[in-house]
DNA sequence: AATATAGCAGACTATATTAGTCTTTGTTTT
DNA sequence: AAAACAAAGACTAATATAGTCTGCTATATT
């Protein structure tokens, strides 16, 4: 699989429907069934992002998701090191102290500081995670708003709204269908 | 597994070894060897380093490897690449298109372009690629060269001759062992 | 010419990770 | 009390990686 994966894609596709959202937290089964993805899957990837500091979780019946903080204090590098856990881009074997002329016995030149192809690699890390640190979510947010069309943010709170309305007033059944 | 293997790892460490080393072709075993790593692995990596350019192969009793260009015209991304083949950071599953309040059938401004997501992340990833691009293995040789003990890389020749005079003279045998 | 040593290709195994499901428990609103 | 939520954890399936083994062809040395 990739590297970043569609834990993440799909946590920052839910991230940017919570931008502009302040008062009215979203459960991840309706952001779910808003993106046509996993509930359950969903469902395992928003603890990881509260234990970031990243949503605040309301339980009970209205309960759901909220930003925890200002979206243009969220960046991307924040929400993949949330659900990824700042995994390496490479993982250094330390294949330098094996050479077998030292015959078992590394001399202290070899294994001082840090390898050489791993000091590469952790630049080229560095350059990717700086990249993903310079994307807020409210930037990119604003990017889609300018290319979305201007009934879709309206269309998405009605659907919302629908749903919400649904619960716990008559029955499970969403407000979209029929009613009786 | 992290994104930048232990395939590429082994694959420079021999690539550092071939630098300099112009005229005697050095065996994926040999090279195994000396860096106390599986030489079948190895065996699998070799073949692609050659597609790709980065050494050319010699048949044969005394045949091995040897580098294709100066050591300052390859990179490491040219390495990663013919590794890992240009596998992507991120492998994204277009869930924009799949959004409810469509209904099955996104908009064309929905669809156009590349998702905004994956436009950060393809940045991150270019981030990552000049980084790569920017070393080459004669840069990263030489700094491994100030590093290493002044009498290191006579004591590697010594291994490698023992290695190759030991060929074909009597029995598989190295000449490191004790002779008749 | 024979042989050992080389590259190369492909089948194979083991293990780890990822994507995804399901069940249980506890909380809160209505 | 019932329904809707979060959260935790056990579980499965698919894929990728690391690594092994076998067989084939080519070639330099003897």
């Amino acid at each position: 699989m990739a590297h970043i994966t569609t834990s993440v894609e799909y946590g920052i596709h839910c991230l940017l429907l919570l931008v502009g959202n302040e008062d009215r937290p979203m459960s991840s089964r309706d952001l779910a069934e808003l993106q046509g993805v996993s509930a359950s899957f969903l469902a395992k990837i928003f603890p990881k992002l509260e234990k970031a500091g990243i949503v605040k979780a309301s339980e009970g019946v209205r309960g759901g998701y909220l930003l925890a903080r200002p979206a243009d204090a969220i960046t991307f590098l924040d929400i993949v090191d949330a659900i990824e856990g700042a995994k390496p881009l490479f993982d250094c074997q330390e294949v330098r102290g094996r050479c077998a002329v030292f015959g078992g016995d590394a001399p202290d030149w070899a294994l001082d500081g840090v390898c050489a192809i791993h000091a590469v690699m952790l630049q080229a890390e560095k350059a990717m995670r700086d990249a993903l640190a310079a994307q807020t979510l409210s930037a990119v947010a604003g990017r889609f708003g300018r290319k979305a069309s201007p009934a879709f943010f309206s269309e998405v709170s009605t659907w919302i709204d629908g749903r919400l309305t649904g619960r716990t007033a008559k029955s499970g059944r969403p407000a979209r269908d029929v009613p009786d």
